[in-house]
DNA sequence: TGTTAGTTAGCAAGACTTGCAAATTAGAAC
DNA sequence: GTTCTAATTTGCAAGTCTTGCTAACTAACA
């Protein structure tokens, strides 16, 4: 995603307003890794600007997508997912506390259906799923069995 | 997924009845890979039973997929994709017409996060998007410009 | 300062999925 | 075959996430 700054001149000359929503969410956003719902948006806007409504984070967040800002992530967890690094990477999704880090990786973008050769790739998405390590090392310091293990090295 | 056969003596086996409407959808489940949603799967069940609820077609394929005979796909298209085929593989999903296509990738187990070297991997998804060979030669057809191209050939 | 096209906020509604409870039924026991 | 009962099915309400709609508001420009 472009600075808040750049996106300010942007929006200007495409005929758009310059609002301090759209400037509270640019601000938000901007090297924001932490891959938020519009929901985990909303919660901290309204911090900052009492009275901001969900439905203009929304709102906000589409045209973002729809001019390439924003890439949206959807990983079935009946919520999107916005994420203003739209450079090529992919994600690491921690599967006990929900956390998405990005990942980059080699030979990604060289990788074919084995089969479908009649597929025309235009994208291709790497998708990890696992263990963080907080949530690693939580859970061997919780389990009697791992201590153990780990007690023996 | 096992066979209807299988999967009621499976069924049997842990105090389940057999109903005729699992045994529909078992069927309907069986050997499909163009990985239906819920609603899919009930359009096509109630052809063949009348009156059978969506309800219990969400409800058989969420005790498939505990039992781990289905998978669940998710691909942000705003519903769930329900696959019979729990092997390794892989998805293509054409952006015209939205079809999910099976596709092996070589490699693909071996890919890891060139950072995050603390993450501990369980599974990887690669996910192909792109045009469909059918979607792909309608295009061409249609297009003035890829015509031609095409007659030029 | 006035004008107005663009924006926001609030709520209703849509799409998908699950919770719930009454009615039904498969499977077992007699 | 009949009876019994725990499991299942249905239909509908409700939950979650997102978008549609529109009256009220305001940034931008003259
Ligand atoms: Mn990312
Ligand atoms: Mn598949
Ligand atoms: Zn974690
Ligand atoms: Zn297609």
């Amino acid at each position: 995603m472009h600075s808040p700054a750049e996106l300010a001149t942007q929006f200007r000359s495409m005929g758009r307003k310059l609002t301090p929503q759209r400037q509270l969410i640019f601000s938000l956003l901007h090297n924001n890794e932490t891959h938020p719902t519009a929901e985990n948006l909303y919660g901290i806007a309204s911090a900052q600007m009492p009275g901001i409504s969900l439905r203009t984070v929304y709102q906000t967040l589409n045209e973002l997508a729809e001019m390439g800002e924003l890439q949206l992530i959807d990983l079935g967890e009946g919520g999107m997912r916005f994420d203003p690094n739209v450079d090529d990477h992919h994600h690491a999704v921690c599967s006990s506390c929900g956390k998405i880090r990005d990942v980059h990786v080699k030979g990604a973008a060289a990788l074919k259906p084995n089969d479908a050769s009649d597929f025309m790739v235009s994208d291709v998405g790497v998708v990890f799923r696992g263990k963080c390590s907080d949530c690693e090392s939580r859970a061997v310091k919780r389990s009697p069995v791992l201590q153990a293990k780990v007690s023996k090295k």
